[in-house]
RNA sequence: GGGCGCGUAGCUCAGUGGUAGAGCACACCCUUCACACGGGUGGGGUCGCAAGUUCAAUCCUUGCCGCGCCCA
């Protein structure tokens, strides 16, 4: 055995082992004809470095992953980056903008450069950091998302996909990021409450019209007043009777001139304001939707707005000069076209000022507005009319949506299946153009026509279009979840038909946290279906977020960041993961808490300090898996317990209960092999105890070892003996197969003996009874004097003669149901002794009265189930029996 | 407005149709030869509120109050 250090140092011991396990390809070791066990990693952006969350999500991966490698399967941990398209180009633009250069002084190849020369710097820290959490991928097949033979298949899914009518060009509304000038997906948008204000204008009606109540003008309210300059209707309801006279007749509109249509659609709220909507079909998703039905077509929606957020002119030319240019509202202190379409509105007499409730009047209503902003650039959203691909999401959804319902994916917690059909059901056409340049180029050719060809080079593209035709390579990249969308199978080399794919597709698991269950995990399960045939995976696991202390999310604003290294420096990687594992009940938020990662750094140094007293004590590694012969009560039982704990963790395992395995192996190891067996074996250390404490602390290690994977193997091999050292690392160990059974009676014999210490030490701590005096127990009616050594060691006791009655000055006992008299040399606090029995005995009454009052009702005796009668029976007889010991104690003392 | 979840010891969280558990914190004792990042012993909860179902409700149902998240 190597000597170990007083006190457990995790950093050293960390890098030691990680370092052996890479080297050694531990991760995966050749097991050719072993069940396979396979998990994909969520390929963290390349621009990442580790946060609390990656720590959580990895954690749990890896728990599962070492498990399985344990129990002798071939476990692969599919491991790599994403390439992240918005996030990388602004990683690489903010570093030109901080030389004074920008993106377009360089031209596209120029820039894609000079991003895949960040990525070969500074990309894929996150991947280092991973490894000082002790994750055990397989980094010898690191993936990334922009990989050769991964963009082959991304572009190969595009055109298929195209193929089978499932990816079309559409003219449609998206949503624009003005800052980032580029589509992104509605699950990219957030909405948050801001102020604004809520204008209310006068349109006048064309032709001297008016309206039944006899206005020669309709009422309409906006938050938007810029959008007037593209305006191209004025709605009211079909059943609304105050303008049933004007519908079909025209608006002309005060700026613009423009004359425009009333129509009628159901869009329009009789009880909401005055009941007329104005209607800009180019940049409001409703106003589209009620410009559709009216028979507009998309390219006829006019457009106010450029890339940028600006006013430009209009198809039809009516922008005045004065809003060409201007921003569409306040930006940096400048007024834009909002504020001057107010002030023109005004000076025109047609804007109806706001009447607050002190009689005030004000240019407008002042209003929470529900605004969409960028989650990454971080500006309003603009709705902004383009031509874009899109995938028919709603086709796709079909197959998952059986797949869940049917059970054939199931997603834990079930909570969360609700989420997932609800969001299915009612999914949206998915645009998956991007206006940058970082990313799998879009794969389609135009002609001078604009006729589009699909094709995976540009060769044969030329072919379809015929020799000569010139043709130019659509501008746009792909959405990069539709790339990561294939991580499954296309990381295990699809569309080829390999080895890899066919032994661990589908996967086994996939962990997630809930908010990539659209993003990521839902597209996975359409991409799958529709490429492979199969679901991408059987089970789907959802977790929480982790928290700041406090309960509010964590985020570089507000400054409550929690550095998952740092918490590693200060407790070990052992600490934070047996954490995460321990806080882990399924799908709530995790509270950060330091205090609790220190317990359980706390908890690796107790199981140090337990293998330095094994050692101390002759102890070393187990011979044998199965359990060796016992025939000592104390050993049959650490047996049985180790039998049980492995029981309670499979079964927590079985349903990815981390806080139920932690929870396990935490209470055997420090609870009940700590606390008792080794105390109970000190002085008795005779061979088989050796055998049998040697084989129970190396179940210990094994079962820990998917949580606490530094220290486990560490220990491990220092608790061999160095002229035979272990077989194999801990990683690859065997799981526990103790092949044993609980012996009811060491059980029965070991549970009393704990309580009898319990009870001599509670005595001495309320009776202050000092260590250094020793007791003698006297059984008072016939009760047992086993475990003599125990009571020596642990409560510095000893056994006495039989006595009838209790001598004058002793203080009383009952274990199981037995008196034992302690006799008190020194005068004995009389009263302490009779409150700490009276004390006893009022719990016991309190119990049996409670059990008197059940068994007395004859409800109870003829409804309840038998096993709770009788259980309720047995309980009350103990109880009373304990009760009435207590009582005669309290008398005796007089 | 729709959906989901949560309110259990001072704190962070488990849990079960048969009168509640853990860790931390707290109090007292202990430098006993693995461990003070330790050992021992305790105190502490009308399980958010109200009704209902039941022999029995912290657990099931409904309503209310408070908090959080997602979607429109």
């Amino acid at each position: 055995m190597t000597e170990l250090a007083k006190t457990f140092e995790p950093g050293p011991i960390e890098a030691k082992w990680y370092q052996h396990w890479e080297e050694t390809g531990a991760f995966r070791p050749e097991r050719p004809d072993a069940e396979p066990y396979t998990i994909v990693n969520p390929p963290p952006n390349v621009t990442g470095s580790l946060h609390i969350g990656h720590a959580l999500d990895n954690t749990l991966q890896d728990i599962m992953i070492r498990y399985e490698r344990l129990r002798g399967k071939d476990a692969l941990w599919v491991v790599g980056t994403d390439h992240a398209g918005i996030a990388t180009q602004m990683v690489v633009e903010r570093q030109l903008e901080a030389n004074q250069d920008k993106r377009t002084n360089y031209s596209r190849e120029e820039f894609v450069a000079k991003v895949w020369e960040w990525k070969e710097e500074s990309g894929g820290q996150i991947t280092r950091q991973l490894r000082r959490l002790g994750c055990s991928m397989d980094w010898s097949r690191e993936q990334f998302t922009m990989d050769p033979h991964f963009s082959e298949a991304v572009l190969k899914v595009f055109v298929d996909l195209y193929n089978d009518g499932l990816i079309y060009r559409d003219k449609r509304l998206v949503n624009w990021d003005v800052k980032l000038k580029t589509a992104i997906s509605d699950l990219e948008v957030e909405t948050i409450e801001i102020k604004g204000g809520f204008w209310h204008f006068k349109y006048p009606l064309a032709d001297g019209v008016t309206t039944a109540e006899g206005k020669d003008h309709l009422v309409i309210a906006t938050t938007r007043p810029e959008t007037m300059l593209a305006d191209m209707a004025v709605a009211v309801h079909p059943n609304d009777p105050r303008y049933s006279s004007v519908i079909g007749k025209e608006i002309v509109q005060p700026i613009t001139g423009r004359r425009f249509k009333v129509i009628a659609d159901e869009h329009a709220d009789p009880e909401l304001g005055s009941g007329c909507v104005k209607i800009t079909p180019g940049h409001d998703f409703n106003d589209f939707d009620v410009g559709k039905r009216a028979g507009m077509k998309p390219a006829e929606m006019l457009n106010m707005l450029d890339g940028d957020g600006n006013v430009c002119q209009t198809e039809d030319g009516l922008v005045p000069d004065e809003f060409i240019g201007l921003h569409r509202f306040r930006k940096d202190g400048v007024d834009g076209a909002r504020e001057l379409v107010v002030k023109r509105m005004k000076e025109g007499g047609f804007l109806i000022p706001h009447v607050d409730k002190d009689g005030e009047s004000h240019d407008f209503e002042p209003r929470t507005i529900q605004t969409p902003f960028g989650d990454r650039g971080g500006v309003v959203i603009e709705p902004w009319l383009t031509d874009q691909w899109y995938v028919d999401a709603e086709k796709l959804a079909q197959k998952p949506i059986e797949a869940v319902r049917s059970g054939e994916i199931e997603i834990v917690p079930a909570t969360w299946e609700k989420t997932f059909f609800n969001w299915m059901e009612n999914i949206q056409p998915w645009c998956v153009s991007r206006q940058l340049w970082w990313g799998h180029r879009i794969p389609a050719w135009y002609d001078a026509d604009g006729k589009a060809y699909m094709a995976m080079t540009e060769e044969e593209a030329q072919a379809q279009a015929g020799e000569g035709v010139a043709l130019k390579r659509d501008d746009d990249v792909l959405d990069t979840w539709f790339s990561s969308a294939l991580w499954p199978f296309a990381t295990l080399g699809w569309p080829e038909q390999t080895e890899l794919l066919d032994k661990h597709y589908p996967n086994d698991l996939l962990v997630s946290g809930f908010d990539i269950l659209f993003f990521w995990d839902a597209r996975m399960m359409m991409m799958g279906r529709q490429l492979t045939g199969r679901n991408p995976w059987p089970k789907l696991y959802l977790h929480g977020l982790v928290r700041a202390a406090d309960g509010q999310k964590m985020s570089k604003s507000k400054g409550n960041v929690v550095d998952p290294l740092g918490l590693i420096d200060k407790y070990g990687a052992d600490a934070l993961r047996f954490f995460m594992a321990a806080m882990e009940s399924q799908g709530r938020d995790i509270k950060m808490d330091d205090k609790r990662v220190e317990g359980y750094r706390n908890f690796a140094t107790k199981i140090w300090n337990a293998a330095r007293f094994l050692q101390a004590n002759g102890i070393g590694a187990s011979k044998s898996l199965a359990a060796p012969e016992a025939s000592k009560p104390v050993n049959k039982w650490i047996i049985g317990e180790v039998v049980g704990t492995l029981a309670k963790l499979e079964k927590a395992f079985d349903e990815l209960r981390f806080d139920g395995m932690a929870d396990a192996i935490y209470h055997f190891a420090w609870g009940t092999f700590c606390d008792w067996y080794v105390e109970l074996i000190k002085g008795e250390m005779d061979e088989e105890t050796k055998a049998v404490a040697g084989w129970a602390f190396d179940q210990i290690l094994v079962m820990l070892h998917p949580f606490m994977p530094f220290i486990t193997e560490e220990l491990w091999h220092s608790m061999a003996d160095p002229a035979r050292p272990r077989p194999y690392d801990i990683i690859h160990a065997k799981w526990p197969a103790p092949e044993a059974v609980v012996d009811a009676e060491a059980k029965a014999a070991i549970d009393w003996t704990v309580a009898l210490v319990t009870e001599v030490r509670a005595l001495r701590a309320e009776l202050n009874i000092p260590w250094s005096s020793r007791l003698t127990l006297h059984p008072l009616d016939g009760g047992s004097t086993e475990a003599a050594e125990a009571l020596d060691r642990m409560g510095k006791a000893e056994w006495g003669a039989e006595m009838k009655t209790a001598p004058a000055g002793s203080a009383q006992i009952v274990v199981a149901g037995k008196s034992y008299a302690v006799p008190l040399a020194d005068a004995i606090d009389l009263d302490a002794e009779r409150s700490r029995l009276a004390k006893a005995a009022e719990a016991a009454d309190k119990e049996v009265k409670s059990l008197q009052g059940r068994l007395g009702n004859p409800n109870f005796l003829e409804r309840a189930k038998p096993e709770a009668v009788a259980k309720a029976r047995a309980d009350h007889e103990a109880r009373a029996e304990e009760a009435s010991r207590l009582r005669a104690a309290l008398e005796r003392l007089g």
